[in-house]
DNA sequence: CTTTCATATGATTCTTTATTCATATATTAT
DNA sequence: ATAATATATGAATAAAGAATCATATGAAAG
């Protein structure tokens, strides 16, 4: 029996190198995960422009505040946002520039269609 | 009564004018949504490094062939992955560089911890 | 053409997660 | 202290999604 022309072996070796810690890779797809939303995708974008408290991120997507605060939630417990009182209101607004790279990566792909495939799910 | 401290007209419209359309929100989140698994994201370190087959990446991760063919579908109706076949066996690689780039700028926001907060999940 | 090897897939199960509802907390004004 | 406003949160519900099991397809060897 001969070798199969693609080698097992020698790519699982390579692989296995290259990869990094179970809890590393855990973590990133938690990160990924927090984006993987609609409505948590849509405060950030909102974000990007302005800090809002949570009445006008509400009325902004139409949804309702309870909803609203527990992304907001999801959103601070990731630190992706962050927020100060004032008064009575609580302002939210975006922790880190890496929300906008990131992103930015995920808007290049999607709208950079050298494919031209129409979202076939 | 006064104006607020925070004018919320004035945000609202500014925030307006810079969301995209509802549909690009949701494609977005659905690209996110797909590095969002450690799974995918262990098959997609997997092919950084080589292009493998099935078997391999079963063996690779020390799941069922089943559930990874399950996510290799996933990642290629996605576009981000596409295969070929060889003989028997079906070889699956990176589509697109985008993967790396996106990857990597989640990559950098979790290992830069410059707030060295300790995922408090 | 039957068997074997490699992969794909449909259905089910189990888990995760987003929203809702009701209620709690916090700040300010009366 | 009470009421009003703004936000947060726990519990429940409903929907999405990942792994499993059994089985199907597809290529190649005998």
């Amino acid at each position: 029996m001969e070798r199969p022309a693609h080698d097992h072996l020698d790519a699982l070796n390579t692989v296995r190198s290259g990869m990094p810690q179970d809890e590393l890779l855990c973590d990133l797809a938690d990160l990924f995960k927090i984006f993987g939303d609609t409505t948590r995708m849509k405060i950030l974008f909102s974000l990007f422009e302005a800090e809002l408290c949570v009445h006008e991120i509400t009325a902004l997507l139409g949804m309702t505040q309870s909803a609203i605060s527990h992304q907001l939630k999801v959103l601070k417990d990731a630190h992706l946002i962050d927020n100060h009182r004032e008064g009575k209101t609580m302002i939210y607004f975006l922790a880190d520039d890496h929300v906008r790279s990131i992103i930015g990566q995920g808007f290049e792909h999607i709208t950079e269609e050298e494919h031209s495939h129409e979202k076939d799910l």
